[in-house]
DNA sequence: ACCCTGAGTCTACTTATTAGACTCAGGTTA
DNA sequence: TAACCTGAGTCTAATAAGTAGACTCAGGGT
């Protein structure tokens, strides 16, 4: 049944279906735009609701909607402030799992640095100790990709009826 | 100036406006839920808008457009291919620039088999060795980050008048 | 000449986003 | 104690975007 008559152009379908796709759920997850922002602002340290707003000119119902989202999901937590001479008041601080994406943040700015028009980026990821941060693609053997030209998706337990 | 008598809590700002961030021209490029769900069909090798559509249950109208953008954008370009007994087509496949946010996306991918529930990914990338690959977050001096917890995004010319 | 297929466009409907006024809580000041 | 101030929201009406599904269009096959 492997007929090889037309020249094996492209793949129908992904290999595996949404549901049963990490990416797809980060996607679903974190994949707009507000949202980004907004932990681009905690990456920044940004807390306070009207800074946030001030930085990224989004109208208070959606940051009021998207960080209740945020919360929920456990990306964001509140946390209790006071400023001297004002009643105390609760910011939002990224969480472990939000703090979590940092790696793939880190990663998409590199790439607009290199492949978006723009001029160079101000905003620099570093350590404790300094030292700026980047991110590196590895082969599980431990040697770097050097090109990803060659990188495909595949369907991990490979699937048994590719019909 | 420097009056130390409130406790520090938090960040008034982003070190850097929007417009000096390659983080935020990445986001407004690539932060939507739709785009980024069409890079990863291309990623999986999915080039015909029809697959996409039925793999996404994307609107029409709505796929066409963000092919457009992307196209236009340079992620991704038209390609011509024939199937047997029909007519000349056109599908979209990524480009070098397209293709340079893989990282990014495995990233994403990892975080979300970690960090959000819905069991283990099927979806897996590899070289063409068929070695898996990851990324890593290090150090300007090469040494891994092991620990995510004490990275802060900093302005990188430091901001002179911190007023 | 007619049919078939895949890539779109078009239309009417529903939902999300937006700007801006308004509310609410609680510490400060008089 | 009462009026006041500030920051974090909610509410409202207008606008924009997303959606489902019918329709168009191109070109090879029959």
């Amino acid at each position: 049944m492997t007929n090889e008559t037309h020249d094996a152009t492209n793949k129908l379908h992904a290999p595996v279906p949404l549901a049963e796709c990490a990416l797809a759920r980060a996607i679903r997850t974190i994949g707009d735009e507000w949202t980004l922002l907004i932990l681009r602002e905690a990456l920044c340290g940004v807390e306070r609701f009207d800074a946030m707003r001030d930085d990224l000119g989004i109208p208070r119902s959606v940051l009021s909607q998207r960080l209740k989202q945020l919360t929920s999901e456990g990306l964001l937590q509140r946390k209790p402030y006071s400023l001297p001479g004002q009643r105390p008041r609760d910011g939002y601080v990224l969480t472990e799992r939000g703090r979590a994406l940092i790696p793939a943040l880190a990663a998409l700015r590199e790439w607009a640095e290199i492949h978006l028009p723009g001029g160079p980026s101000r905003l620099r990821l570093q350590d404790s100790d300094g030292q700026k941060v980047t991110t590196r693609l590895i082969k599980e053997d431990g040697s770097p990709v050097d090109d990803v030209s060659a990188i495909v998706a595949v369907a991990h337990p490979p699937n048994t009826d590719p019909a």
